[in-house]
DNA sequence: CTTGTGAGTCAACATGCGTTGACAACAGAT
DNA sequence: ATCTGTTGTCAACGCATGTTGACTCACAAG
């Protein structure tokens, strides 16, 4: 019996090392100024060995931008303060990993990076808006406009960098912001 | 007399194709992807002539993005609808013409682009919300929330294109997001 | 006509990019 | 020890980019 699987040297570390090099890359830079020969010497390794691992560049953004929102289960928490728990996720989730500012970055000039958001916000978010709201016609609406707040003020803030924007307290966001997004949650809809 | 300014041939027309031709292409790819070379083709003009007129590419994106957002004056209109009111304003400019896509755009990935940005907020939206806005001291914060729900709704209809952002009809985006700014313009805020 | 100036053209440059293929170094199996 | 397949290295390719400089052409002034 040998040691389970088998580990020449450290293709694994290699591997993890160049995803968090593209990672901070991407969303420091961006798609295209985010250079494979950059990312490669960030993780200290050949430029030649990020094509054999990911194939190609596209193939290196999209290992490095797999994401999980991991918008927390509507059962735990009371409706009414929905949209306060939802803005302080969301700043949680943009500030613990360069993640969420990477498929950004990458969406507004990339067309496949744009693909993923949009099947990020398919998979991820709109389904998560569609167990804190009742009314199933209008969800997708309600989750485009919770969108458009929640997108915005991470660009304004992570991309943009607006002054008065980056000044702003996490208790000024949530008190302002949370009862914008619990009014798209639960406010009325004439379609 | 002569015939006051000589204009030899038409230098005058060929800069104006090449802002123009350059603003749509900034607009729809970014600042990296907007090459000079296809600038110039779409001006049907040689790219060494872009060079000569404009000095650089970052020349030229200055010009092609020079902006002003036409804030309409407050005295015209009255203060309970102001939300609404600047709703209406900035999807018209988003619509209207390629200069705000082409500087959002390059902003997300070109410093210099993300620097006029904050100038453009400091210099036209700040004063505009000034004058709709008692408080001097909480000015800046509203322009700032403000600033974060007018470019998110633009990002998601306009850059990523969210199929339920897309679809939504000016009169839902009007209902919804206008007395949200007026939220923002004249509700609470404790700093 | 000659001359001078700006408009427009052309080919080339240096550079940086993603990507490739050949080759060396090493670990485990036989 | 030999073989085999993976890990890592190196130099180079082909290509597209921003930018440059030398050139031609038109036209108005002298």
């Amino acid at each position: 019996m040998s040691t389970g699987k088998r580990r020449p040297r450290d293709s694994k570390a290699a591997k993890a090392a160049i995803v968090t090099a593209a990672r901070e890359r991407f969303a420091a830079q961006g798609y295209d100024r985010a250079t494979i020969r950059s990312i490669a010497a960030d993780a200290a390794i050949d430029p030649a060995l990020v094509i054999r691992y990911y194939g190609s560049k596209e193939g290196l953004f999209a290992a490095a931008s797999e994401l999980d929102l991991r918008i927390p289960n509507a059962a735990g928490l009371p409706r009414a303060r929905a949209g306060v728990a939802l803005v302080d996720h969301f700043i949680t989730r943009w500030e613990v990993d360069g993640s969420l500012q990477a498929l950004l970055r990458a969406a507004v000039t990339n067309r496949a990076a744009a693909t993923r958001m949009r099947e990020v916000f398919a998979e991820q978010v709109a389904p998560a808006i569609a167990a804190l709201c009742a009314d199933r016609n209008t969800v997708a609406i309600r989750a485009g406009l919770i969108s458009s707040q929640l997108l915005g003020l991470a660009l304004c803030r992570y991309i943009l960098e607006l002054p008065p924007v980056v000044r702003l307290s996490r208790e000024t966001m949530l008190a302002q912001v949370g009862p914008v997004i619990q009014g798209y949650l639960d406010g009325h809809l004439e379609q």
